[in-house]
DNA sequence: CGCCGAAATTGAAACGTTTCAGTGTATGCC
DNA sequence: GGCATACACTGAAACGTTTCAATTTCGGCG
């Protein structure tokens, strides 16, 4: 009886028109309240839930906007799509939050997903580096914004965040802090991210009247806590040893932490140490990190907005992309305090 | 040109009907090797898409399964959530994760969202503690897996872990390893999963042939790290002290280990510390904490499998609701190891 | 040569909405 | 009383598929 009531049982029971029904539901104002009591009456008898399916194939689009992130255990994509979510359900969309766990192939089936769903738009992490995945959704005509990647305004919206801006914070807080050999933990050299985190760093290295050398790259092949373990192992053994560490993300800092506190060697007293990304658990480790925070949520909340403004242009051409870069920002806590306390 | 093409413009362009362009889509098999030919060359020339909305719209009900969990953020859902994605996408089902961040209200929004979007059934763990949510399911014939909560199997399916056994597990663990006074930090009392952990705790000790006060409570008002430090101040007030502290869940054990570290109480030579979850960052604190895992992509993936049963049924009484109890796991990292070393 | 059945193809109905040009029906004005 | 006007409501078309009964085509057989 529930699943099954459609507006045309509405309209009989009420003993209206269909086209009534739905003024009902969607203009009540055009119809007396008498007819409007009638109808809400059987709709609620009925249990009459609209199908957003039909109405969705008049409309030629859906009410979804799909979100296609490069991993969902990553606290920090969980945190941009619960800032887009947000933005997306106040106008009354839905979020569609999938998984492409880095994989092209699983992107590029989500990719067919979504165009079959005739989706309202799509916020996307590509996990595809060439290109193709901004192509075919160009070419396909779907509204799309990415997220945590940057594009040059005429190919679309994006909205990322100051890479080289976060290392040099970073860096140039451990410079100020008195600090003269920094080491670099970095993520696969081939990310951009990696290396623009590398080149702030530079920068603030060279701003505090320090030669190049002062900041040693250690390289790690994956961005993950035990690539940060073997970091830490290799830090132990340079000799001088680098009196503090910059991370490119918080999960390198945490493997290079457990290093470090099995050696003995004490944070931030012997050497202190940086994260980047300020995950939650950043501040729950052992010693509570330093690290550059990415607002998430903001991000997502932009980029929910852009493609919101994407999608609502009417013309072709109303529409300008933008490329927004948000700024970072230092969270200084334990993990790089004693340093700080001395140079004061 | 692209987003526009129906499949009435591919049967005009390979000079075939509507429904032969169908037939090649859905049952190649129907329809010769010339005229499929043709069509498959109109389809790609005018780069058509299948609208699924009006697919669905035809079948009754969509291709997608909806998922709604307490928090994207936490670690455990999404791996529960990358399970139930991987067995769902192999037989062609779209997964949309929904977040209703433990309020009622958005629970019941999304609810209402799913009933008009006609999702094939519905993953979830209630925010709402009443029962309400499964009776208003139940009521829309919407199928639906209760995931991490259990329930009644004439009431519906359900996919949860046994709590008390894994509090007997973790507990179990530091008894046998020569800990006499154990406490036991737990979230709100109201909540069954702290409850039955605890039980399960409390089994273990007399097991061990203590007297039940072996078995200590602090209790924190939430389940996060910050009230893990707060247990972890208290624990260092009591006198005599516990040695060795089981949690209720990993995001306490980091705040425990926190307040441990910052006030030189070694982990594990002077507290040995068990916590619950067993979230990737247990393994990545500086003491890698052991902990009850819970095999969460297999919830996801039993659930998955449940829901596929209920959907497939075809007649309402074919199918018979489960009530599937999976078993924890322990994990013992060094956290816990050096009193097992000196029991040996 | 005509008929039959199988294989291939057709064309229209149906799915549940929204939209819109019309049809009534009071109301107010001259 | 006649007429314009606003208002309330109606009914059918359209959205893009799938499905299925009906039709055409064709080779083979009696």
């Amino acid at each position: 009886m529930s699943g099954k009531a459609g507006i045309k049982d509405v309209a009989r029971v009420a003993g209206v028109s269909v086209g009534t029904v739905s003024n009902v539901i969607n203009n009540p104002e055009l119809v007396s309240d008498d007819t409007r009591g009638r109808v809400r009456a059987a709709i609620a008898q009925l249990g009459y839930v609209r199908s957003e399916t039909a109405r969705q194939l008049r409309a030629g689009h859906s009410r979804i906007v799909a979100m296609l992130v490069l991993d969902l255990a990553n606290p920090f994509f969980a945190d941009v799509a619960k800032g887009a979510e947000r933005t997306l359900r106040d106008v009354g969309l839905g979020v569609m939050v999938c998984n492409s766990a880095g994989s092209t192939a699983d992107e590029a089936d989500y990719l067919s997903l979504f165009a079959e769903q005739r989706v309202r738009g799509v916020l996307v992490t590509p996990a595809d580096t060439s290109g193709r995945t901004v192509e075919l959704l160009r070419a396909r005509g779907i509204p799309f914004v990415l997220v945590d990647r940057s594009l040059p305004a005429d190919q679309g919206c994006s909205v990322s965040v100051d890479d080289v801006l976060g290392g040099a914070m970073a860096v140039r807080h451990l410079v100020s802090s008195g600090h003269r050999r920094i080491a670099y933990v970095g993520g696969p050299a081939h990310l951009a991210q990696v290396r623009d985190r590398f080149t702030g760093g530079l920068d603030a290295v060279r701003e505090g009247g320090l030669a190049d050398d002062a900041l040693i790259t250690i390289e790690s092949d994956r961005p993950d806590v035990a690539a940060g373990r073997d970091a830490g192992a290799r830090l132990l053994g340079m000799s001088p040893r680098p009196t503090a560490v910059f991370c490119a993300n918080d999960l390198l800092a945490l493997g290079v932490l457990q290093s470090l506190y099995a050696a003995g060697v004490r944070v931030p007293h012997d050497i202190a140490l940086v994260g980047y990304d300020d995950i939650e658990f950043a501040a729950a480790a052992a010693v509570p990190l330093t690290s550059v925070r990415q607002p998430a949520a903001r991000i997502g909340r932009t980029a929910a907005e852009l493609l919101l403004a994407e999608t609502e242009a009417t013309a072709d051409d109303d529409h300008i992309h933008q490329r927004i870069v948000l700024r970072p920002e230092l969270v200084v806590r334990d993990s790089s305090r004693r340093a700080a306390r001395v140079a004061d």
